[in-house]
DNA sequence: GTTCTGACTAGGA
DNA sequence: CTCCTAGCCAGAA
């Protein structure tokens, strides 16, 4: 019940460390119809093996920043929209906000890296 | 300084 | 294909 946020917790004043910047800048990047994985994401940030920070950058970061990125283009490497209870419905609204950019889904829920994935150029 | 956490990942069963 | 594990990093307390 009463458990203490530890790690990230989610606050009103956010104070953006300079990496979640970084990340952002990576993430506007990627075109519309592509998707990358976190770890691509933290790579191309300098950040080569902080995928989990990728994920947490953009789950934490401040709404009117992130609103402003295609956050949604950002996958787990297996190439499905990564589900956590915190996300509140959020994962449903990623994959329809990708399929609006033509990204297919198979039925199990992946989307191909080879066709859509992200060359980081 | 230590400890715990997670929108992660690669590898094995 | 799925589920589980150990390893991983930076941020917060």
């Amino acid at each position: 019940m009463n458990r203490r946020p530890r790690g990230i917790a989610p606050r009103i004043d956010i104070v953006v460390p300079d990496s979640w910047h970084a990340i952002y800048a990576v993430v506007k990047r990627i075109p519309k119809g592509k998707v990358a994985s976190y770890g691509q994401v933290a790579m191309l940030a300098g950040l080569p093996r902080a995928a989990r920070l990728a994920g947490t950058a953009l789950f934490h970061g401040p709404p009117e920043l992130v609103s402003k990125i295609p956050w949604q283009r950002v996958v787990n490497a297996a190439g499905r929209i990564s589900y956590s209870e915190a996300r509140n419905g959020s994962d449903h609204r990623q994959r329809e906000l990708l399929e609006k950019e033509g990204i297919e889904f198979t039925a199990a829920g992946v989307i191909r890296m080879s066709k859509y994935g992200w060359d980081g150029k």
